[in-house]
DNA sequence: GTCTATAATCAGATAGAC
DNA sequence: GTCTATCTGATTATAGAC
């Protein structure tokens, strides 16, 4: 059943330097990029090599994605465990790095059952602790009744990944007005922001 | 400057039953899917008939995308002039049929930049006319303060385009409560609905 | 354990035959 | 005006050399 084919060692350099390679293409030239080709040209290494470290390309994509779906939730965590959780998460849900990172996943996922399945699994992860940390911290603005946590990361997340994706296409109409209801809001609630926009 | 090339008639039929076959390839296997050969197979044509009836892939594309943008157009404006607007908007932006393909060509648009304009061109088309419609509505349900029509555009679309890229996914916790929330809010001010799901 | 030569397939596009 | 033979280059993946 396994493939008799042989693989590099998980902890040699190279599969390291592919890693990072897929990465950077994937931010800065979009998912249409990644191929096998052009991640061994950005690491400076042969073609081939790609198949060595990783048995598919999905294999190698898979893994860069959970690095950084880690990472998110780490720091998604210490966001919804901050002073100004909502500020925090709505900083964070926006940020353009991360959600541009987010929908190119989203697009691989389109092409590869592999990747769709990971994502689903994380992106439940992410709003497990979204709902978990907002139930705790709605009561405490008054507003257990008006808002339910479900609601509001679904609602969060819609946007900042709309609003994002119709920048991409270069498309901006309304997007001010909504940002600035949601500011407003978040301002009734905890005040000024206090933090940097984003870390 | 131009091509020299020559291109097959505008009202050849080959020509229309090349851009049916690229529309029901979309919709039924993904953007992914749309390749010349594909395409041409689908039709039952030879691939090189692609481009002698369209000069680039790009154009096969923009062509599908108008026919089903100016259907889509006339389709919101009559839900927009229905006897429940809310209840037919919301409808529309979520029917499964129109936000598939709508996710679809967000796909092609991020490896053409061609169809990104052009989707970018359409996006403003059909926002703009749901907030000169929703100026005139929500006043009459009151709502001409507490909601503002521009918000409301955004946040509809956010919510249909984000709940059934979750769904695609495989992935919709908090959906059930979240299209809770909104239906009854439709059903406050509208009542009932009277219509049929979609035409 | 590391890497290379090579296969097999598919893509978009064009020049030229009918 | 319609279609075909063909070019060029990209893709993922594997078997085998060092």
């Amino acid at each position: 059943m396994a493939s008799p084919r042989r693989i590099g060692a998980p902890d040699a350099k190279n599969r390291g330097v592919l890693l990072d390679a897929a990465e950077r293409l994937l931010l800065e030239e979009g998912h249409t990029a990644v191929s096998s080709r052009r991640v061994a040209a950005r690491a400076g290494l042969k073609p081939q090599l790609v198949h060595y470290y990783f048995r598919t390309m999905d294999d190698l994509l898979i893994e860069v994605f959970r690095r950084r779906a880690e990472e998110g939730l780490a720091f998604q965590a210490a966001a919804l465990a901050s002073e100004q959780p909502l500020w925090a998460l709505w900083r964070y849900s926006t940020d353009p790095a991360a959600v541009a990172i987010t929908m190119e996943f989203t697009g691989l996922a389109a092409q590869s059952e592999a990747v769709r399945t990971e994502m689903a699994r994380y992106s439940e992860l992410f709003r497990r602790a979204q709902i978990a940390a907002l139930e705790k911290i709605l009561p405490r603005y008054g507003l257990a009744e008006s808002l339910s946590p479900v609601v509001l990361t679904v609602l969060i997340s819609s946007l900042s990944r709309m609003l994002s994706l119709e920048t991409a296409l270069g498309f901006d109409t309304g997007h001010a007005e909504t940002i600035t209801l949601i500011e407003s809001l978040l301002l009734d609630l905890e005040g000024e922001p206090r933090l940097a926009p984003t870390a």
